[in-house]
DNA sequence: CTGAAAGCGCTTACAG
DNA sequence: CTGAAAGCGCTTACAG
C-alpha cells in the first residue's frame, strides 16, 4: 500500500508549519490566517489527496468519536434495523460504530467489552444478556459512558432506553380476550432477562394459570416449542389463542401449527412479537406487538451522546408499543 | 470519564521503564527478561486494571486491525447475515468491523469510503452500487487492499467474491419448466448492477420472450411489482410460473398474489432468491434459490487479509448456488 | 537483562 | 499572521 500523505506532506508542499496546516484545515482561528496561505493550503490537501488520520487525532485528542454497540446477534433483524439507525444518527453526529454480537453470553459481552475499550470508544450501548450483573458494575466501575438498551438491570441506575413490556404483553392478552378467547396460551422464554419476565408476567397477571405457560429453552428452540405446543393442544380444555413473547418463537411456532394443519385464527387466535416479513406472508397475516424501533434506537444514541457530553447525569425512557391487530387474533 | 491507566502508570508503579513494559505485555524478547519483572509487571497491569491503548498502537504500528465493511443496508438480513459471520472470522484473526450502509448509492459509498480512510482501516471489504466505477478506481489508486463482494465489475481485475448468478437463474428456470411450466414470468430489477444482469439473463437466455419480463424500479417496488404481475396475468396467454431474482421481490411479490386470491402453485409455480423465514410460512413454501452465506462471508474476508498480507495479487472467487425445491414449484 | 530516546500524525498553548 | 515545541500512548532499534 501506498504511505498516506500526512499533515506534513501538505506543510512541507506549500512551505509552511504544519501548524499552520492543522489550523486551516480545522477553521480554527479564523480571519487571523491570511486569505493566500489559507488558499494555498486547501489546494495542496485536495491535489495531494490528502486524508486527515482520524487515528493520530484521536490519540491526541482523547476522544475516537467512535461508539461500541453490542447486540446479542447482529443477524437478528431486531438487531440490524437497530443498528442501522443508530449507524445513520451517529453519522450525522460525527460518530461511527463498531459493533459485536453477545451471542446473550455474558462472557462473550465481557471479552467485547474489552476488545471496544482498547479501540478506545468513546462509549457503549448495549443489550446486555441474563447474568450480566458484574459487566453491568465493570462498565460502571470504570466510569465511562453507557447506554442500556431493549434490556435493562432495574436493580442499578443508568441509562436505559426501553420499551413497556409489561403494558405490550398486557395488551396483547387483552386484546385476545375481548375478542372471546378463553384459554390464551403462552409461548416464552425460560430466563431471567427483565425485558422477557416483564412480557411473561404481562400475560399471566392476566391469565392466571401457570399450565397454560410453556418456557423454551434457548438452545432447544424448535424442540421445545413444538412439545409446548402439543402440550396445550391436548389439555382438557385445549388453548383457543397462542401469545408469543419473540418473532422467533413465534415464528417457529406458526411453522410448527402449519404442520399440524392447524388453522388460524379459527382454531387458534395468535398474537407475535416484533415486524417481520414473515407474518405478512402467513396465510392470515399476524397480530403484532410492534415496537417502535426509529425511537429505541435514536433515543438509545440521543441518551449516549448526553451522557458523554455530560457524565453522571443517568436518564431512563420507557417507550410504549402499539398493537398491529389483524387476521390471526380475530375471528 | 476517569483517566485510563496507561504503559506509564503501570511502569510507574512497578519501578521499571516503559519499554520493559510493552515487552512484557506483548511477550517480545521472551526469556530474555527476569522472571520477577514480567511477574511484577503482569500483576501490576491486572492490579492497575490497564487496558492497552489500540489507537496509541495503530499509530506507530501503522495498522488499525480494523475493516471496513460497505453493504447496501445492514437492516437487510442478506448483509446483517453476511456481516455475522465476517464479524466472527475477524474477530478470530484479531480484526474489528466498522460498517457503513450505502443505499445503493454512489456518493454514500464515496463518503463512507473517506470516512472509513480517516478512521484508517488496513482494508475493506465492499458490495458496490451501480455506477460506482469512480469509487472503484479511487480504491485501486490510493492502492488499499480491498474485496468486493456480492457484486463485481468484471472489466476491473479485482479480488472478489461473488455467486455464480447466471447459472442460478438458469437453474431456477429450468427447473420451472422440468416441471412443465410453459410461460414463465421473470421479475427483477431495472438496473446495470452486474449481479442482477446475470440472473436476468440466465433466465431470459433460456425464455426467449421480452413481454415475460418485469423490469420493476428500486423505488418504486411495490407500485411497479404490482403493475406488473397485473401485466403478465393478462397476457393472451399468461404466466404459469414467476421467478422473482431478489427475496424482496419476491416477497412483494407474494403478498400481491395473495391480495389477488391466486393460487400458489395450482395457477402460479413461485421461485424466489435467497434465504428468508417468510418464505417458510407462506402457505406454500417457497422454492429458492440458496446463496452459501457462511463462504460468501468467510472467503471475502479470507481474500481480504491474503491482501492484506500480500498486496499485489488479485484473486476471484465464484460460489454455486443450491435450489431448494419446495411446494411452491412444483404441482 | 534493562532503559533512554525517537517517532507514528496530529493539536494547541505559547511566543513572537 | 505564523512557527517551534510538547505531548497523546505506544513500539522498537540501539546502546550498555
Amino acid at each position: 500500500m501506498k504511505k498516506r500523505v500526512s499533515i506534513k506532506d501538505v506543510a512541507l508542499h506549500v512551505g509552511v508549519s504544519t501548524a499552520l496546516v492543522s489550523y486551516v484545515l480545522n477553521n480554527k482561528k479564523e480571519g487571523r490566517i491570511s486569505k493566500e496561505a489559507a488558499a494555498k493550503i486547501r489546494q495542496a490537501a485536495i491535489d495531494l489527496n490528502y486524508v486527515p488520520n482520524q487515528i493520530a487525532r484521536s490519540l491526541k485528542s482523547q476522544k475516537t468519536n467512535t461508539i461500541g454497540l453490542i447486540v446479542a446477534d447482529i443477524a437478528n433483524p431486531f438487531s440490524s434495523q437497530i443498528a442501522r439507525i443508530i449507524e445513520d444518527e451517529a453519522q450525522k453526529n460525527g460518530y461511527s460504530v463498531i459493533f459485536g454480537s453477545s451471542d446473550e453470553s455474558a462472557d462473550k459481552t465481557q471479552n467485547l467489552i474489552f476488545l471496544l475499550l482498547n479501540r478506545q470508544v468513546d462509549g457503549f450501548i448495549v443489550a446486555l444478556p441474563e447474568n450480566a450483573e458484574k459487566q453491568l458494575n465493570y462498565l460502571a466501575g470504570i466510569d465511562i459512558p453507557f447506554v442500556l438498551f431493549d434490556r435493562y438491570y432495574p436493580e442499578v441506575e443508568t441509562n436505559f432506553v426501553a420499551i413497556d413490556n409489561y403494558k405490550a404483553a398486557s395488551q396483547a392478552v387483552q386484546h385476545l380476550m375481548a375478542n372471546g378467547r378463553k384459554q390464551i396460551g403462552i409461548v416464552t422464554y425460560q430466563t431471567g432477562l427483565h425485558h422477557l419476565s416483564e412480557r411473561k408476567r404481562g400475560a399471566t397477571d392476566l391469565i392466571q394459570n401457570t399450565s397454560l405457560e410453556v418456557n423454551v429453552r434457548i438452545d432447544h428452540l424448535k424442540e421445545d416449542v413444538d412439545a409446548g405446543i402439543d402440550r396445550l393442544l391436548k389439555l382438557d380444555t385445549p388453548v383457543d389463542a397462542l401469545f408469543f413473547t419473540t418473532n422467533l418463537l413465534a415464528i417457529s411456532g406458526l411453522k410448527y401449527l402449519n404442520e399440524l394443519g392447524v388453522k388460524v385464527p379459527e382454531q387458534i387466535a395468535v398474537v407475535g412479537f416484533d415486524e417481520t416479513d414473515a407474518f405478512d406472508l402467513f396465510y392470515s397475516p399476524v397480530t403484532y406487538v410492534k415496537q417502535p424501533m426509529e425511537q429505541l434506537a435514536s433515543q438509545s444514541l440521543r441518551l449516549l451522546l448526553d451522557a458523554i457530553d455530560n457524565p453522571g447525569a443517568k436518564q431512563g425512557v420507557v417507550i410504549d408499543t402499539e398493537l398491529v391487530v389483524r387476521k390471526s387474533s380475530v375471528s
